[in-house]
DNA sequence: TATTGTTATACTCTATAACTATA
DNA sequence: TATAGTTATAGAGTATAACAATA
């Protein structure tokens, strides 16, 4: 828990650095490129009201990385799909987001490589 | 990063129980009773600016959790002392707070314990 | 000149409640 | 009746900028 302002400046940080804000940058990184999923689907991952994916889509689809789409089985849902341009900032994202904190880069080795299988398990079970 | 969204919502619920929101909870957490310490002190914890330390310690102080005393040796600073039903309230935040979360119980004994010395490790460098 | 803390402001996140349209 | 998504609204966190008091 005392690491949470840590983790949340990191990732701002990060979000930041394209225009992006932290809520903004969690939606499009659970958003796989040709993979639709319903505006629903988010709620679970930023756990938050619907109402906030509301707002949060709003901004992406705006700025043209995301697009709501119809969906064909249950007219009351909209798919999200990733744009070509959102899936290139997407990857640059993902990939500065990959960046180990300062901090963990002052563990051991061997501290690092088990907490990541660690969180690994974690995350999984989540 | 993917486990922000959970550690907040966990932390929010801690808090939620004693009528604080995350960022107040988490100043009341680190001011320890019997050390005055100045608000400056408090941007280092949450990673946040000094403007918003200002009111964050104004709710606490209109709840009667904590104080803001004079400092003696720079006029400029001022203390921050946890009242007695401050550290009442902080006691039991804590002890709230140190219930593992449900996910955490689903690693194994092993991971659990690696888990936890490493992360004092990590916070201990931070 | 620099620092501590405050105020004013604007933006984002967040939940609640009420609503539309579907199922 | 219940669900997916929206709107309106209000409260909280956040940074920026300007300010007073003090160092």
């Amino acid at each position: 828990m005392e690491l949470v302002p840590l983790l949340k400046q990191h990732w701002t940080a990060a979000a930041g650095q394209f225009d992006l804000t932290p809520a903004q940058a969690f939606a499009l990184k659970r958003l796989e490129p040709g993979k639709p999923v319903p505006m629903n689907s988010l709620v679970d991952v930023l756990l938050c009201d619907p109402s906030n994916v509301t707002g949060i889509v709003d901004k992406l689809e705006a700025r043209g990385l995301v697009e709501r789409q119809a969906s064909q089985d249950d007219r009351r849902v909209k798919n999200l799909v990733v744009t070509p341009r959102g899936a290139q900032l997407r990857e640059k994202l993902t990939e500065r987001a990959s960046e180990p904190h300062p901090a963990v880069l002052r563990l051991s080795a061997e501290d690092q490589c088990r907490l990541c299988e660690i969180l690994e398990r974690l995350v999984s079970r989540f």
